[in-house]
Formats: C-alpha cells, structure tokens, sequence
DNA sequence: CGGTACGTTGAGATCGGTCAAAGGTTGTGG
DNA sequence: CCACAACCTTTGACCGATCTCAACGTACCG
C-alpha cells in the first residue's frame, strides 16, 4: 500500500470541503493517507451485510449504492453516491456493517485502513470535525428519505430522488446543464422508492409526457425545473451544502 | 447555568455506556457538563425545522420524538426517544435544523451549550468517540426505518417499530417484563410508519385478536415476543447495542 | 358534567401491486 | 457484420392493501 499517491484522494478533499472548511494542513493529511486502489465492476459488492471490516472505502469515481434486504429477499436501497463520497465512515467505528454497498457503474475506489482513519482523526480535529459533519449530513439525508418513503405518492417520491441525484451531481461538479447522469435502471429507482418497477415505468412516462424531464440512454434532462421541484416538495437545506442554509430562526 | 450537578446527567452516562468504554475520567467530564435542566409538557417543542440552535439537548426522562413536515402538511415521525438520548447532537456541527424534536409525554431535558459539548469533545477523544458511535448508531436506526416503510406492510411495519421500542426499553433499563410503557397514540405510529390512524387502528386489533399483543391504558403488553418478533422480521444488530454483535463474516 | 382528545366502525374509492408477455437495446462471439 | 443472449423497458388486465370520509363510542380532566 503506498504512502502518498498524490492528488489520487482529490474528490475526497473536494467532498469534504463542501460542509466543511478545512486547513492547508488537513487537505495534506488527506493526501497522505495511505491506501489501496481497485476498478470494481458494477454489481460488486464493496461491503456486505454482516461484514466485519477493516478498512473503509472512497468513491474516486463512477456510481455506487446502499441497500439493505428485508424478509421476503426484497431489496431497499437507502443510498446513491457518487464521486468522492465516502462509503463506508460507519464501519471505522461500528465493527459489523449492518448493510451491503455496491458498485453501481464501473468505479474507482480507495480503501483506506480503519487505523490510518483513526490515526488521522486523532491528529487533526479539522478532519475529525468534517468526518463527523459528513456522518450527520448523511444522517439528514436518511431522515428525507424516511419522508418520502413515509408521506409522499409515488410521483413525488420519483421526483424527489430525482431533484436530490441532480443536485448532488451539480455540487460534484458532474453536471451543471440540463443534462444529467442517469446510470440507475428503473428496477433501482423502485427499490430507492418503495415501488415496483412496472409502476416507476408507468410514472416516468407520465413525468415524459408532460414535458418536465425525458431520459435517454444514462442520461436524464430536466426540461422544468420549477415544476420538478415543486412537484417534488423539494428543499436542499436538507442536504447541508455549504451556502444552502436559508430560512433560519434563532432559538436557545 | 450550575457548572455540575452530579448525577442528574446519569442516564446520559448510561446510555453511552452501552454501545461505547468509557474511561472513570470520561464519565466525571460527563458529569461536569454545564447544563439548564428544563421539565416540558407533552407537545412542546424543543427543536423547530429551521431554527438555529446553540445548545443541545439531552432527554433525562419521558419521551420525545423526532419529526419533518411534508408538502400538505403530512407529518413523518423519524424516531422515538427515551431516557438517556441524545436529541440534536447534529446541532452541535450542522447550524440550521433540518428537523423538529418535541416532547410525547411530560419530560426532563438538560440543555448543554454547544461551546461545552465542542470542549468536552476535544479535551477528551473517548467521548468524542463515544459521541459518534452515537451519532453513527442513529444513523444505522434511519436506514432500518428506510426499509421498514419501503419494503414492509403494514402489520409488519407496526411489529417492526413495536420490536425497536421494546428493545429500547429493555436497554434503557425502563422495563424487562412482557409489560411495557406505551406512551404513543395511534395517530403518532400512523405516522412514524407511513400510515393512516384508521390503519393502525384496525392492524393493531388484529395483533390482539391473534394474542401477540394487547394495550391497555398507556401500557403495551407483549404476549409472544417469539411471534411478532418474526412477522417483522426483527433482528436487534442494527441498534448496535453492544453484544448484539452477530452473525459476521470477515472482509477485506 | 361537559368538553376535548383518542379510539373504533363502516362503506366505498383508489393507488399501486401482481402476473405475464412483448418490444428494445446492448454487448459479445462466431 | 450478423445472430444471439441477457437485460431492460413497456404494455395490458386484474386485484387488493390501504386511504378517505364521516360518524359514533369512550376515557380522561377541569
């Protein structure tokens, strides 16, 4: 495992400094952090349920998910990510992973070593601060799932996913255009959405016949917006991007 | 603000306890928090969606719970608290609340600056560990409420929940008994589980016409934990109290 | 003793699920 | 360059779990 690899770790620097602000220093350490690189396939699994795991991976590139099965080997997936997200930060400090990640495209990944993480967080309070505002921004991004699964229609549901995969991809500087990525199948987006995939089809046409997005080959255009995201209910405070704090009150 | 108060802090102490080791050093810095003690009655609030918060709170006794508002003024309940839990350590590092706590029944809630909380955490990494393995562990309860609302049914739905709370209760040292406090009313486990009060009513009938369960006032008694334990398909890892450790495999 | 909040009941509507089959698209190997 | 396989999307008919609305019963509390 090498030492340093250079501006290999970059999107993680990236990542972090979009919550959080972080010293020369910091981003130096973060470069230094040793690892191991692979190229998985999509479809294979970075952390399976019940794993006990030493070390815990970065996205460098391409897509990947979250998912936990339940009694009838129905699938719920509980989280998309993408460029420079890190993966598995639980697992540095929960021994058994209580879900499975996957690959979703083919991807990049960095595995770090559960001990150069804690090695690092005990060195520099700026990296401990941003792992920890990483861990409750993903929090806060459960909690709106719970929302939508809980008290949203389909369509909303379908809509919301959708506000949330583009603005993630506008702040990893993927996309900024009308055109977006779109690597899911509809038998992902039904398993992050609590529906069936002949039923995710039937909305996707409806949202396409009425002009608010269409989707081609892995690529979605949003034609409206405005419309998408009122449809959807959608506000990114939830996201807790720096600058996208709006709305405050002041309370003891 | 009284600088320490001895063991008012103590179901805190407890509760960390039980997913973290905490050196004799950690649990005196516990106890010396400063902190304004405050007795609430049902209902209030003690965090609002968009309020920006400086201080956090601990919930000593009673029972709170965690909420987000939809679109048409739909409510999704994300979590239930009780004795001993933290209720917006996230407040600590994010600014703006993405969503609102308040009281189910009478509670006893201590408020502890963010400024002390920061301290704590710096002077003394077993608590900062101890406070992420929290922050962590929540997270973990989230993605298990993800699936319960996605890929359950109803009854299985309210069996889930009524398993969690059990298991809560049992660790917080509230009950061990099939006797158990059931401070909620329908319309709040209509809409901690994506349901309809009406729904819940006719489910929860049907659980104690098939003796698994019966309620009384504000008491839950459970008949054949065996039973409702699989129709929900309960498996107590994802809590990550310690000890409940089972099942791993070993991974890279 | 009256009010308010909570629990219960019934009838009818609907959103989304199920099952099964047919079209498309993509990639691979001969 | 074609043929085939695998996977994904689309379609149709039917079904049923859950919602909606509206009323009635019940317990607690001042």
């Amino acid at each position: 495992m090498p030492a340093f690899n250079s501006d290999k770790l970059m999107p993680l620097v990236r990542k972090l400094a979009i919550r959080s602000s972080l010293e020369p220093a910091d981003a130096e350490a973060l470069f230094g952090l040793p690892h191991r690189l692979a190229l998985l396939d999509p479809g294979v699994y970075i952390v399976r349920e019940g794993d006990i795991v030493d070390s815990c991976a970065l996205l460098l590139s391409g897509y990947a998910h979250r998912s936990k099965m339940g009694l009838g080997g129905s699938r719920q997936i509980l989280a998309f990510h993408m460029r420079g997200d890190l993966l598995d930060l639980q697992n540095s400090l929960l021994e058994v992973a209580d879900h499975s990640v996957q690959a979703l495209t083919c991807a990049e990944v960095a595995f770090v070593p559960r001990s150069a993480i804690a090695a690092v967080v005990e060195k520099r309070p700026g990296i401990a601060r941003a792992f920890w505002r990483d861990t409750l921004a993903d929090a806060s991004i459960f909690r709106e799932w719970i929302l939508n699964l809980g008290r949203r229609d389909a369509r909303q549901r379908i809509s919301h996913l959708t506000c949330e995969i583009v603005a993630m991809q506008q702040q990893a500087g993927i996309c900024a255009g009308p055109s977006y990525a779109w690597p899911f199948t509809q038998e992902q987006i039904a398993d992050a959405t609590g529906l069936t995939p002949v039923h995710v089809n039937r909305v996707l046409q409806a949202m396409r016949a009425d002009g608010v997005i269409s989707t081609g080959q892995r690529v979605l255009i949003v034609h409206d917006w405005a419309r998408l995201k009122a449809a959807a209910g959608f506000n990114p405070a939830y996201l807790h991007f720096k600058g996208a704090g709006q709305g405050a009150r002041l309370t003891a």
